[in-house]
Order: structure tokens, then sequence, then C-alpha cells
RNA sequence: CGGGGUGUGGCCCAGUUGGUCUAAGGCGCCUGGUUUGGGACCAGGAGAUCGUGAGUUCAAAUCUCACCACCCCGACCA
């Protein structure tokens, strides 16, 4: 994409009504625009990276088994009352409409998905199965805060499995964790996050969420160095050793909660009376579990964690471009490199404006492609362009004809 | 929801013991010119219900009251 041609333009000053990294800088390299506290719209640089994040969480969740689906954003009241959730969820937006019913935008969706599947499941060979989506949730927030971190309207993946009994419920929740492990590692927040024991609330005695440490997360978690896992402060009373080899020498960690995993046994199975014919003939309430990543929350952590104080360092996988193409005075140049690396299937981020060097290097720097090929005046003298690593700083030299092969 | 802070062109801000404020400056934007390896320079130009509404006063960006918005702390957080 030319730069010129982009509808968003970075701007200098750090907008006075954000506090959070994430967000100053997002809106500043022009990824998002807040139109609210805590709503944000996605801007075409943003929407990139997010679409990105979506496609590695899609992927991951197919491999799985689970069957991507949409649900509505809107609920009617009886599927809230049906768990009595309309009285006691106080992030839920409570609407009217013109039919004089009342309505609830959907925060999370087991009073969707659990009478849905009712519809669909009747046996026991109709389990276990598994369906997610990438969905708007909405939660009335009393305080948004932290840029996208915590919205009143944000992107959610969440799957949901049914199974006729716990130990398959077991043995999926183990490999749903393998699933988000990889997603991590794909994301760029890998070496950051670590699977963490949280309240279970009525469900089990312990949920798992996933947590990525940084300092502007608003948990404190308790990480055991050994096994790689934490145990989240809200159950570090009952729970002050590692779960798995039982150290009580734990390192104290602010950290961003990313996923949330739970096994929801029967608790809205039973509700919407969700069940099925097991090899007797007789009636089971089928067993569920819930599997939550936020999406827009990740896009924000990596900004949180993977920048310095000129900008962003995008991961490689979930950045907008993976080359920042810079021409001073090499118009000509860098229109033909331009041409090469579309046609080659790299993504590559143009800058053809008329500006200053400075300007393009700031603005590169801030937008964070991992790749900045800057060809100039100056490479153009030896017959090359510069390629600079985002993150490492490293800068090699590359034969104008070779361009493409490198970056490839 | 409790506490604190902030609100002035698109953005960052000066001005707030009421009075040539007919609102200054910087960024950005438009015109012309000079520049081109880390947010260049010169000249000209456009752009403002001073958050909103009442009120006090001869006179309000400035004082009073109410409200609204945003940020931060706390509470809350499937």
């Amino acid at each position: 994409m030319r730069q010129s041609d982009l509808f968003t333009k970075t701007i200098k000053e750090i907008p006075k009504d954000e506090q959070s990294f994430n967000a100053q800088t997002l809106i500043r390299a022009g990824f998002i625009d807040k139109l609210a506290s805590g709503i944000y719209s996605y801007l075409p640089l943003g929407l990139k990276v997010l679409n990105k994040i979506r496609n590695i969480v899609v992927s991951e969740m197919e491999d799985l088994g689970g069957q991507e689906i949409s649900m509505p954003s809107l609920a009617t009241k009886e599927n809230w009352l049906a768990t009595g959730r309309w009285d006691t969820m106080d992030v839920l937006f409570k609407l009217g409409a013109a039919d004089k019913k009342e309505y609830a935008l959907n925060p999370t969706h087991e009073e969707i998905i659990s009478p849905l599947a009712s519809k669909f499941i009747s046996s026991y060979k109709d389990l276990p199965f598994s369906v997610f989506q990438i969905q708007t949730k909405f939660r009335n927030e009393k305080r948004a805060k932290a840029g996208l971190m915590r919205g009143r309207e944000f992107l959610m993946k969440d799957l949901y499995s049914f199974h006729e009994n716990q130990v398959d419920l077991d043995a999926f929740y183990e490999r749903a964790i393998l699933s988000y492990e990889r997603i991590f590692d794909k994301v760029g927040l890998g070496d950051k996050t670590f699977l963490t024991y949280a309240s279970g609330g009525s469900f089990s005695k312990y949920s798992h969420e996933f947590q990525t440490e940084s300092e502007s997360g608003e948990d404190i978690v308790y990480y055991c160095p050994n096994c790689d896992i934490g145990i989240n402060k809200e159950i570090i009373d009952e729970q002050k050793n590692c779960p798995k080899c039982e150290n009580s020498d734990l390192e104290e960690k602010k950290s961003i909660e990313v996923a949330n995993i739970f096994k929801l046994g029967t608790k809205y199975s039973k509700p919407f009376n969700l069940v099925y014919k097991d090899r007797e003939g007789n009636d089971k309430t089928v067993i569920m579990g819930c599997y939550g990543i936020g999406i827009s929350r990740i896009m924000g952590s990596v900004v949180e964690v993977c920048h310095d104080d000129k900008g962003i360092i995008w991961p490689e996988n979930i950045a907008p471009f993976k080359v920042h193409l810079l021409s001073l005075s090499a118009d000509n140049e860098a229109e033909e490199i331009y041409k090469q690396l579309q046609e080659a299937g790299i993504e590559v981020l143009y800058d053809n404006r008329k500006a200053s060097p400075g300007e393009k290097f700031a603005d590169s720097d801030l937008i964070g492609c991992p790749y900045r090929l800057l060809v100039s005046s100056r490479s153009l003298k030896e017959g090359k362009a510069e390629l600079k690593h985002r993150k490492s700083g490293e800068v090699e030299m590359i034969d104008l004809g070779g361009i493409v092969n490198k970056l490839q």
C-alpha cells in the first residue's frame, strides 16, 4: 500500500485523553481512534493487525476441532432470565426495542449457545463437539480503562465445548490449553505469557487464565519459574504453592489477563435443559466448557510488551505490513521495488510521501513494521538498498536485485 | 459508584486577582519557493459556539451554580 493513499496520518503529540501506552501509541500511529471511553474504531492499519490475530486464533480453534459460527450481539431478556443473570450481571447492557420488549447486548454467549446447542444435541452420538465465534462483546463497565485493555465494546473469541462426561471435558480442556499456548507463541507473546490458576467461580474449584507479564497489567500473579505457571492473587490464600511442583518460592508479577478458560459443568446446560440420551436411553445433562481469548486485548497487550521509546515493534506474524519501504529522493527505484514486492506477495507499506527523512524515519519506527527497507540516493550509489530490522536495529545493505529473495 | 484531575481551532497548549482577548504560540492543513539520512526553512493563508446551560456584571475563556465528557486511584470484573 502506498502511504500517500493511507486514510490515516500519524500525529506527533501524545493525545492527552489517553494515559495508557497502548492507546496513546496506537492512536498516534493511526491504528485506532477513540469514539468514547472504552469504544474504539479500528482504522486500516489496526484492522490489519486485528485480522491477523483473528486468523491465527481461527486456525488454532479449527485445529482443535471447533466449528466457526456467529451468534447475535442482541439477546432476548428471556435468555438472560433463564440463568438469572439478567439481574445479577451488572455489566449487562440492557436496552428496549420498538416492540416494547427488553433486550441485552451479549457480554458473553453461554445464554445463547446453550439453547442453540440443545436444538441439535439429542444423543450421546452427537457428542462431543465444539463451536466458536469471533465476535464483538459488550460490557457495561463502570470504568473502562487502559485503551484496548478494558473496553465497553471489544472483540473476543469464545469457544464452547460439549461433552458426555467430565473425563471427556478434561481431555478437551488440556488440548485447548495447548492450542492457546500455540496462539500466544504465534502472536509474539509466548515468552511473557503463562498459564495461571484462578478462581473458578461457582463452577469448579479453579479456572485457568493466560496471563501476560506486563507492568501495565491489572492482575497480580504469583509465578513459579520452575513450571512457568502462575496463581492469581485472588486464590493465593487457598493455593499458596505451585500446584505442579509445590514450590513455595513464587515471584509476584503484574500481568494482563489475555485469556480465560472454564469448566462450566452443567451450570448453563441445566437451565436450558441441554440433555442427551445415553447408551441406556437415560437423559443426561451435557457437560460444558468455555474458552475465551480477547482478540483486541491481545493487540493492546502486544503494544504494551513489544515497543521501544520510538514506537511499536510488531511481531512479524501480526504486523500490519512485513516491510516498510522508504524512498529518499529515489522515487523511481523505490517504485520499481514496490512493484516487485507486491508481485512477490510481500506485504509492503510504501512511504512515497513528499516528506523529510526525519519524518519518514520517525513514522516508520512508530508504526513498527518488522523490516524497514530504505532506498536513497546514497544507497543507490552502491546499487543497494538498506534493510533495517525494527527489533534488533541491525542494518544490512542488499543488492537491488536481491531484495525480493531476501525478504521472502 | 466513591475520590482526585482535566476540558481553549483537527492535535499539543498559553491565557483564568473579570477590562484593547477583536483569544497568543507550536504541530498539522492550504499557496508559493528553497530543502532532503532522524519529526527542515522562508513568505503568505484558512481554521475557535473558549465542554454545555443558566446566572452575576457596564463588561466573562476568566466569577457562581448545575450538568456533560475524558483521564487516573479505588470498588466492581464470566
